[in-house]
DNA sequence: AGCGGCGATGTAAGCGCTTACAGTGTGCTG
DNA sequence: CAGCACACTGTAAGCGCTTACATCGCCGCT
């Protein structure tokens, strides 16, 4: 690999002037031009690490994700890397499986590498997760609620949505209605179910609770798990999509008509929500959203003064009615 | 932030020790406690760039992808995350958006800050893109045939899925087959659809083909248009199941029955493929092993005898029978 | 003509680390 | 008891880069 001074010395200047016009430093037109051919002709690329070790900057960000499943991971880094790249900064990804031990080994692995990160962990508490952050570490949490403060957080209103759908399905004249859990820990999963419990308590609807994981086939079980009882409630809302689908996969089997019989909700609003027959009623997450927020976030701190740090970092989902919730009255089926 | 200064300082040592104790050589068992002791008060993490510089290694591997959607992206990464969390190597993924250029610029600002790359850019031609890979860094190309053999390849074999696809749904009795084509450029597109052409060549079937893009509503698009016209076709093929579902949702809404009516097949077997109603067909694609065995490629390349490469690079994905293509006269719903 | 100022350039000092090499002390063997 | 192998440790030289500081012309001013 060439150097700035296999480069100085092709281009006849020191190795300063080289360097300088790497970094849009103050340099002569006839330098900048010798210098220029020279790297070119050599296939001169600066050694960022050589670099970093001196401006302590990596020009890097870590984004440390739990295990992914589905689009949601996808999305989010979707998000992070629009602005990331736009801004020349990279993206070193990680996934800690949502163990606590794995996510310090990977942040202090980070260490050095990044000039900042980005923590999803809805499994772990930040407040035990936030003694393991490197203390030099800027950091910023997204959708993981209930740290001490010591980072910044971007969070997702699930409460609110959950509450939103809760309005919906009462206001359509459901009053049994059945929620599909997410995982226990989940701290996505466990605010829907808070925003369920609120909007119940303030009704005279009966609320009832399947265990669920988030995943199509935990949804699918619920489903089954809800057949297997006389009496169907007037709703069912999964607390994710995956799970509506294979609730709504379950439902169909058995030649349950959604909405005619039941009616069925999901959370995310991932793309094909809108695909499913019937087209599925479900909360959207502004995910990408989610994810730039974040790197905005973050970037406030790397880089004070540059850009206004937004304020608002608690971003509501949205209500998005579509045909699985219809009251049943209304169906077209009937 | 501590460096080996401090540390050797603290625990009456000389730099060189600490450093030993961080690279796991030969030092006494009293001197390693007392610089672990020593480290661990100070908060001391050893400085990655400045390690880099020295051993010329960044443990640390590139991703460039295209600009993603829905899980492909995510399954791919996990793939090769887990080998990589493995092997204590590192991930900096960077979306190209399928653009030369940019992709080229990616290549190069990932020069000198990862040991080695995974490509995956299915809308470039490899030989157009590899001038633009930095000849001294280790690459690997996912699923993009068509390079002149500089670099490894790990493909699938998309026309064999193909090829399965229609062998299925001409014995399934069809004759005429209409697919729903991907990207134009798009090399996995090019490819199925090269192998459906294969597989109706050498058969009596008519085939049509219905533009697509991959999307979801593409694929609703396609059904629609599918149904502008009198004739419907026995069957259709969506180059992904994305369309697939799409096309499904323009099919129900007008009220074709599937299979009743047309068969729906689909290709990538994505997870909720199982969960629709009628359960899709469609060709399973097993995306995180093309990640996990790209890594592997990239491996022997790195780290030249340890752990035997694996000669293989063509995966050839599975036709995966499911509700939605069963013959007309099999099905239950009659 | 002389001089301050300024822009372009060079020199050299590190950034924090690894590692070749030299040195030190210990326990053996002959 | 000399001498040697051996295990450990320290010294110092860089890895390739950025940047403070010094230098050097050169221009325009008085």
């Amino acid at each position: 690999m060439a150097t700035v001074y296999d480069v100085a010395e092709k281009a006849g200047v020191s190795i300063a002037t080289v360097s300088r016009v790497f970094n849009n430093n103050t340099v002569s037109q006839s330098a900048r031009e010798k210098v220029t051919a020279a790297a070119r002709s050599l296939g001169y690329t600066p050694n960022l690490a050589a670099r970093s070790l001196m401006t302590r900057r990596t020009d890097t960000i870590g984004v440390v994700l739990p295990d992914m499943h589905g689009e949601f991971f996808s999305e989010l880094v979707r998000g992070i890397d629009a602005g990331a790249r736009r801004l020349g900064l990279h993206m070193l990804v990680s996934c800690s499986h949502d163990e606590l031990n794995e996510m310090a080994a990977v942040l202090s692995a980070m260490q050095g590498r990044v000039d900042g990160v980005i923590i999803m962990s809805p499994l772990i508490a930040i407040d035990a997760l936030e003694p393991h952050i490197p203390p030099p570490l800027p950091a910023v949490i997204v959708n993981g609620s209930g740290g001490r403060g010591l980072y910044p957080e971007v969070n997702l209103d699930n409460r609110a949505g959950a509450r939103q759908m809760m309005a919906h399905l009462l206001a359509e004249g459901h009053r049994d209605i059945c929620i599909v859990s997410g995982p226990s820990d989940n701290l996505d999963a466990e605010q829907r179910q808070l925003g369920c419990v609120e909007a119940a308590d303030h009704s005279d609807c009966r609320l009832r609770t399947l265990a669920g994981a988030f995943t199509e086939a935990s949804g699918y079980a619920a489903g089954v798990e809800l057949l297997a009882h006389n009496a169907l409630p007037d709703a069912v809302f999964a607390l994710n999509d995956a799970m509506a689908i294979g609730c709504l996969c379950a439902l169909a089997e058995r030649g349950i008509a959604v909405p005619g019989q039941i009616a069925l909700a999901g959370f995310d609003d991932i793309p094909l929500a809108q695909y499913l027959r019937p087209s599925l009623t479900t909360v959207h997450v502004p995910i990408a959203d989610l994810g730039s927020r974040s790197l905005q976030r973050l970037l406030a701190i790397l880089r004070p003064g540059a850009g206004a740090a937004t304020a608002c970092d608690v971003l509501v989902p949205e209500l998005v009615i579509r045909d699985s919730s219809r009251r049943a009255c209304d169906s077209a089926l009937r």
